[in-house]
DNA sequence: AAAATAATAGACAAATTTGTCTATTTATAA
DNA sequence: TTATAAATAGACAAATTTGTCTATTATTTT
């Protein structure tokens, strides 16, 4: 039988869903509440408002984002290769969700212009990013002794990030095989 | 003196400031009115629902783009400077804008999952711009001799769309630079 | 000038939003 | 068992949401 996780727990999870495939703005608590089987009270105990809710959901999602990042390039020798696996990565992420893609730049795309510790979740997420693609792509180019390195890091980063926001358009992996096959192109030859 | 325009005119004005600055689903329907100094009757007698001007926000916004971007390639004689005009472009765009990044991708980020016309809308725009580009680097490369054209038009296209989103996330224009130079680069070597 | 059309203000409805508060029940710990 | 803490249901508030409707005022057009 399956435990029956807390009351935080099921806020969490329950948000989090909901947050990605409505939007955080089309998501009220009610229905958060209502799914996660958690009375209004302990939302307002535990997380002291909606938005706070939101920064958990995006600190989460970093998290395992990261993880799984890791996971997949865990698993190859050679730094060419991890950059390939991220691709790979990425594209497996992008079916299990039905092309619902980024959940940073969707949140981004749903604040108001002022700041937030959202956004600063946000903004951190992708600069972390851009610096681990750009750390393997540079090593890669070393190993393949490719002087490139320095250009191809944001080069390849920003491919990424197409393939990532292109992938939720038109709810294909087209995008992501392309750029791939840049990279493996740009970096190999 | 400044000719006043009509309600029609000064809804889709108002609607299309605010939608872009505030989202879509942050921005109510009596703001709008408020600041367009019309009344509410006016709006549901022109256009039925928000919805409504919503997707003529975003028909209004696509033609508006690419007029733009024509009038920037225009300017080029040669392929491979008519590509390089479309980052200039853009990077005129997002400094013009503080950054609000593209009205298109922030507009599908706020969509719920069910089929619109709004929807419909997106994908058209970045399907045309994604021929636009492509029939320009296609063009350069055969101008160059490189052989590399077919593969380049999407890859040209995905850096273009990375660096629209990373250039909102980061308020700078890096991405767009970084882009561009890369660009330079794949089709002139 | 008279008739038809367009735009106005603003009340109103019904639903929804986030957040507070009370009172009750359930679990946990001493 | 008893005391403490946690979670519950649900009423309530105050604001906001989209959309409808009425009645009045301007603006065109004939």
């Amino acid at each position: 039988m399956a435990k029956k996780s807390n009351p935080e727990e099921r806020l969490i999870q329950t948000a989090g869903r909901l947050f990605y495939h409505q939007g955080y703005n089309s998501t009220g608590i009610n229905q958060v509440l209502e799914e996660a089987k958690v009375a209004k009270a302990s939302l307002y105990k535990h997380f002291g408002s909606k938005e706070k809710l939101g920064l958990v959901y995006l600190q989460k999602a970093r998290v395992e984002w990261f993880n799984g990042l890791d996971k997949a390039t865990a698993k190859e020798e050679k730094a060419l290769q991890k950059v390939l696996a991220c691709f790979d990565f990425l594209e497996k992420n992008m079916k299990e969700t039905n092309y619902l893609g980024c959940k940073f730049i969707n949140m981004l795309s749903e604040l108001a212009e002022a700041e937030s510790e959202m956004r600063e979740q946000i903004i951190a997420h992708k600069a972390r990013l851009r610096s681990y693609i750009g750390d393997l792509v540079r090593e890669a180019c070393i190993q393949k002794h490719n002087p490139k390195g320095e250009v191809l890091a944001d080069t390849v980063y920003l491919l990424f990030e197409g393939a990532i926001v292109e992938s939720k358009i038109v709810k294909d992996t087209w995008p992501i095989e392309a750029a791939r096959n840049s990279v493996k192109f740009l970096i190999g030859s």
